[in-house]
DNA sequence: TGTGGAGTTGACATACAACTCAACATTTGC
DNA sequence: GCAAATGTTGAGTTGTATGTCAACTCCACA
């Protein structure tokens, strides 16, 4: 599943047009149609973001799809030593979308107890 | 300590000339520099390893300092949906470096176990 | 049939990242 | 004190990201 096939089947299932998605995140309208087609690559993380407002969804499964981090967690990650270091090593473990839950439980417990 | 001030203490101590420096990793030396002074923004993420793989340091302080992540780190991570939300979650909570490293052992406990 | 909404396409624009090159200045070893 | 090593600076280059604009097509339907 490209982000463009992606794309277009969450904005039909929100029942907006190009147009109307375009306007609403402040871009041509064009621009939708290309990335739909698969004609250019898909937009700046905070570009998608944007799109995931107006379609009202979370922009998790864009953002995968198109492989980029939104700017302020790459900016609050990457200014981050020790986050550096546990990036590098999640990365070279290539951790299946289950252990990554898990390390999300890990984290929510950080913070609980 | 911006990212020049410590390119040049890490040069420095490994004692290494500018023009060593940038042979080494296949650049300028004026580029080096330059990124000494502050003239001009960090390099490329995976740059910032090269310099470091010459200077014989590991290279997570000197990313972090320019508050980026290496390609391959950003592309792994990027395309994983679970990551995208663990990351987004993270970057909300302001972790600590301490608290990173727990999440490092929770990391390593993953596989271990 | 012709009009309006929806989508597609090609050409172009603009900005910034990530450097290089050539010239000059400064520091250091002897 | 001077030659070689080292460092600094301004201007220019190249590529990529991120789009816009204008012109077009296609289709439903009144």
């Amino acid at each position: 599943m490209t982000f463009g096939e992606l794309l277009r089947e969450k904005r039909r299932t929100a029942g907006v047009s190009q147009r109307e998605l375009a306007a609403g995140a402040g871009l041509d309208f064009s621009y939708i149609s290309k990335l739909e087609n698969g004609r250019i690559p898909p937009p700046a993380a905070d570009t998608v973001v944007a799109l995931c407002r107006i379609l009202k969804i979370e922009p998790e499964e864009l953002l995968a799809a198109c492989g980029k981090l939104p700017a302020d967690v790459q900016a609050s990650v990457g200014a981050s030593q020790a986050a550096q270091s546990f990036l590098q090593n999640a990365s070279q473990m290539s951790l299946t979308e289950n252990e990554w839950k898990e390390l999300s439980s890990s984290l929510k417990r950080l913070r609980d107890s």
